[in-house]
DNA sequence: GCTATTTAATACGAGGTGCAAATTAAATTC
DNA sequence: GAATTTAATTTGCACCTCGTATTAAATAGC
């Protein structure tokens, strides 16, 4: 158990104050203290903390109370963009989505590589993976030195602790150290972490949890990934482990075990497609799923039929884990929602039924059809939650 | 988000403190700051506050190190059993087990009542529970002024944080304020728990999860329940809601929705088995299970069939919750577990098949038949956690 | 234009907490 | 019986938060 000094006091007081004027914009000390129910003198020492390390910044205009309070006017205090710079990344199989952040989150530069880099080995992804960092850098107008820490999100399943890929669909071997391989590349502290993980603190940050202490996302993409958000911080499993949806047993068929991702993966999807000539090339891109609504207008019957199986079995899969987890809200995110109406109305009803009575209504469905971008985002903000985390200095002694 | 001051600080090193000499036996000040990673000065004060609470003792004689060390003995420190005493119940349809235990969790009294309340108004089973507690109480030679808390646990969906029944097998009414019902006719402080959260803090604290900080267990009774330990601590989903296992879908059937509960519960298995005269009589006294195992050898083919089919829908069910958490261990607990071994073949068959490759060796499958009382010790463990938690006195200033 | 009023933010002192170093305590060894 | 060794406590210090008093900076009233 971890031991609990002066240090961590003040760690936590400071990640809560620090948290607080992120998200609630421009704030004046008295509303922090209200809100994180520290005392005004704790707040001001934090505050001036801050301020001295450069987190944050002072603004005296912003006082957007009623006009004509009486007394001393409220100085409101923002986080500094300028602190730091992150880059976060989102590695799919088909491409590879760079956004380099400011130290409120907001994107400097985006790049995209629409590079199908499935199942190459380590090195040649390594390469592309640091190659896409250096020029996404350089588009913001940033040298690599400038950047304080990159996050990568990747499909799989990652062990954020240590760094290690566990397995990914996009990597040939197993049991990969990539964080510890692109921080020496980049020289620059590097975090793996799930690509569901990165995207569920987007949400939580930046998107459709902002309000929410606890949630569920879940991730329908090549592979089926799941986040959840528990008490403001994401639930890494009890050992650490990214969760893989897909490998959720559905039931038992005629030839043996069903899994989810036999049923709703994209390639579970499109793969019954691929003799379709229209189709494999779009496929091979990558670009399979945006490819998919008009074809579906088109009312073709195979991929009909097989996207309102894969709403059947995401709607069950959904209903099992609101009766595990009973969060307030499940966010859906992912290129399968471009299957659009026949897979979300088949979804929604499955969900529906599989839903248990007790449970009906606890649950809110919310549909996000963020591009890449805000998945990068999310990594980004991976990144910089552990910089908030992170000491920098304390008020110490007077220097 | 909590804020951090002295007094939680203080409390969390010292339930660390009391934690570890509950947990490690008598022990010296030095082991514990070993253990705790916390300084001897810091260790020294809290114990010497926990031994003015009276809530723990010295022992002279204990130091069994190798014999001839050469400096001043240890003292050894154990937890005071009389510190506290408390009640912890296992309420089930079919009968209710109660003992008392002290500060320690050593069980002072049993007592079981072999009544069927199943689905009886609340006031009458409210009637049953306050008369056994009473009488457990009386048969360990205290009375209830003695007891400082007392933890029921009952199946169903409990809201732990406000003592709320959601739904239970046991209750007709859903959405009762049973803590404060209790609490107020035995005028001590009364918890509300579900029995599979109470049974895995019980082998967190005295069974076979004793090593570990993770785990899940899954309790197979007239309900399928689920408890998670996470980090020490029993993880309450994201609502703070206790999950329903057999609400959990495993597919969908011919009729619709195919759910655990349909394919598992005790009812599922032995109602099929109602028609059968020998065996209605024992079911309806809730002694169902204690029967079966005669009837497997006597190779009851259609009681057979039921429990191999239960088997190998708690079997994929595992592997789905393994998937979602990977734990290092799984407990299964309850009374289906005398279904013998076909259900467990069966069980073990299924898991092995389910679980995807990635996670296999991750999870170990552990079975336990604990009786009863173990799930009420659990339940008691949870009113002792809670005790352990409170922060009594503060060193303070001197009185 | 000046003073009174009001509200925000800071200074100061008190009380609590943990840690390192020095000190005391209680045994064994020679 | 003195030296040695290890355990536990005492002492002194740096840090944290909080309540109260004080200072700062605006408006309202005359």
């Amino acid at each position: 158990m971890k031991t609990a000094d002066p240090e961590l006091m003040r760690a936590m007081n400071r990640l809560s104050v620090l948290d607080t004027i992120r998200r609630r914009g421009p704030i004046s000390r008295v509303e922090i203290s209200e809100r994180t129910e520290l005392s005004t003198t704790t707040v001001s020492a934090i505050t001036g903390s801050l301020l001295d390390d450069g987190l944050i910044l002072t603004r005296h205009e912003g006082d957007i109370r009623n006009e004509a309070v009486r007394g001393r006017p409220r100085v409101m205090l923002e986080v500094n963009p300028d602190a730091a710079r992150v880059v976060g990344a989102k590695i799919a199989a088909s491409r590879m989505v760079f956004v380099v952040t400011n130290f409120r989150g907001d994107v400097l530069s985006t790049l995209t590589l629409p590079i199908r880099i499935d199942r190459q080995p380590i090195a040649v992804i390594a390469d592309l993976v640091e190659d896409g960092v250096r020029r996404c850098v350089v588009d913001a107008g940033l040298s690599l030195e400038d950047v304080d820490s990159v996050c990568l999100g990747l499909p799989g399943v990652i062990e954020h602790r240590t760094g290690h890929i566990r397995s990914s669909p996009i990597f040939r071997e197993i049991n990969i150290d990539f964080a510890a391989e692109m921080s020496t590349r980049l020289s620059t502290p590097t975090i793996v972490e799930s690509d569901a993980h990165a995207i569920t603190l987007g949400h939580h940050w930046f998107g459709k949890a902002r309000d929410l202490e606890d949630m569920v996302l879940i991730s329908l993409e090549q592979t089926l990934g799941l986040g959840v958000l528990h008490g403001n911080r994401l639930f890494r499993g009890a050992g650490g482990l990214s969760h893989n949806l897909g490998d959720l047993v559905l039931g038992m068929g005629p030839q043996g075990i069903v899994r989810l991702s036999s049923q709703a993966g994209e390639s579970a999807i499109l793969g019954e497609q691929q003799t379709d000539g229209r189709f494999a090339e779009a496929v091979r891109l990558g670009r399979g799923m945006t490819h998919v609504q008009a074809l579906i207008q088109a009312d073709d019957d195979r991929l009909i039929s097989a996207a309102v199986r894969a709403g059947e079995a995401v709607g069950l899969t959904i209903a099992n884990i609101v009766t595990l987890f009973a969060p307030p809200r499940v966010i859906l995110v992912g290129s399968s929602l471009a299957l659009g109406e026949p897979f979300l109305n088949s979804l929604r009803d499955a969900y529906a039924l599989a839903i248990p009575p007790s449970l009906k209504g606890v649950s809110e469905l919310v549909f996000d059809d963020s591009a890449d971008d805000f998945w990068a985002q999310g990594a980004a903000a991976v990144a910089l939650y552990e910089l908030y985390e992170s000491p920098w200095s304390t008020t110490g002694p007077a220097l």
